[in-house]
DNA sequence: AATGAAAATTGGTCTGACAATATTATAACT
DNA sequence: AGTTATAATATTGTCAGACCAATTTTCATT
């Protein structure tokens, strides 16, 4: 592997970053204009603008054109592009992703229980009865049963866990999947979040991580089933 | 929020994207030059160029000055620019990185024992012996300490989340640490290393996990003694 | 056939101009 | 004075052409 020479551009990058860091500055504070730029850095204004573009990729800056440049507050939004392509590019297996899910899962019962975060147990019991709500009116039952699941990881107190989940999630959800979801494995589902609330009410770790298993065991016979047609 | 206008350079990136997923180019493949782009898609070459940065930042494109451009290797890589400039923005707490590290390492035991995967003990042990022999010459140990745990996270045969682990990993890496260690506590770090894959040999997920909880123990105990000074 | 110099290709940087959009200043009106 | 419509200004977007730097290709020489 080569080490690649520096061009104009990336040191600008560099320069840019640092600006931002030492400056201290935080998102959706205003930046920078490509003049100033170009004559404080000395170079011109394609060097400027180029390296003002790549940091708009990654989700550093947001450009607002004809109105400057801004620090951007990303929250994670440049990475869907990366998993997208990634996803496109190299396939990723759903059992891959399930399973990392369900590593990341049993690990925030863990965490909740071991460290007794302070838990609002009845907003968890709402939002599963809301999931129950539209299960029985036939309505779509996914933005609850992530709704739920989405609570459990943010109560575990670690916001980078909870930003590490969104990014697998978000993954997961590129990933177009048929599971055939019935009344009844719906209602069991329902039944499972229950479960999982009142195990961690009780502190009872091994309930809670044994019903959470029973609970992605569907979806792995899924899998398994379509692995073994193709 | 005011839904953007596509720009010009937006319109292309999109195009090139596609173009990429049409003709299903790979890896390291040959892309068009600046040249073809800008006669096809009839724009001039600033916005071409733009284009092809943007799309370079993320990690989709490698531009090689002089040598044509060419669909990047990225695995995932690119996110690692992102988490960087957030950690360098908003701080990050050594704690949450630790937490994930856990999490992800007590699942890859379950993982590695329960899908039965074919594992070279062997190699393990190996490793771990190099690692024996740096703690006893006082030589650096974190480069094989780092190799037996990414190890056990690869014998999970889950690129996806192999993939993953290395992003926190590398995230955790950019945290200045000053664990104390002693060689009586490498030691010990040594003998759990090879208690856990004893402990997979034999089938034992609870001892592993029990292992692998002990084993990171000492950072924990660290961690909560620089919150409580500060 | 192997080598090495020359030419062509390709991406990097510069300059200057005009267009499209957003912000600010000004003028007119109530 | 305050509000609103309009003009002026500032800022980013796109274009064209030129030259530089790195790489690849061509081809004459050995």
């Amino acid at each position: 592997m080569r080490i690649q020479k520096a061009s104009l551009k990336n040191i600008v990058i560099e320069r840019i970053k640092n600006y931002i860091s030492e400056n201290n500055l935080k998102p959706n504070d205003k930046f920078l204009t490509e003049k100033m730029l170009t004559e404080q850095l000395k170079v011109s204004r394609t060097v400027v603008r180029e390296a003002l573009i790549s940091l708009q990729a990654v989700g550093i800056l947001m450009i607002k054109p004809g109105g400057g440049i801004y620090i951007a507050d990303t929250k994670l939004g440049s990475i869907h592009t990366i998993l997208k392509h990634h996803y496109e590019t190299y396939g990723v297996k759903i059992r891959e992703l399930v399973e990392i899910r369900k590593i990341l899962e049993l690990g925030a019962l863990r965490l909740i229980i071991e460290k007794q975060v302070p838990l609002d147990i009845d907003q968890l019991k709402e939002i599963n009865e809301s999931y129950h709500q539209t299960i029985k009116n036939n309505e779509d039952t996914k933005k609850f049963d992530r709704l739920f699941h989405q609570s459990l990881i943010k109560a575990t107190d670690n916001a980078t866990f909870f930003n590490f989940s969104e990014i697998i999630h978000e993954y997961f959800s590129l990933v177009k999947i048929d599971l055939i979801e019935n009344q009844e494995a719906l209602i069991r589902s329902y039944e499972q979040h229950n479960e999982i609330v009142d195990a961690i009410r009780d502190n009872d770790l091994v309930h809670a991580q044994k019903t959470m298993t029973d609970h992605f065991e569907p979806i792995f016979t899924f899998i398994k089933q379509m692995e073994e047609e193709s």
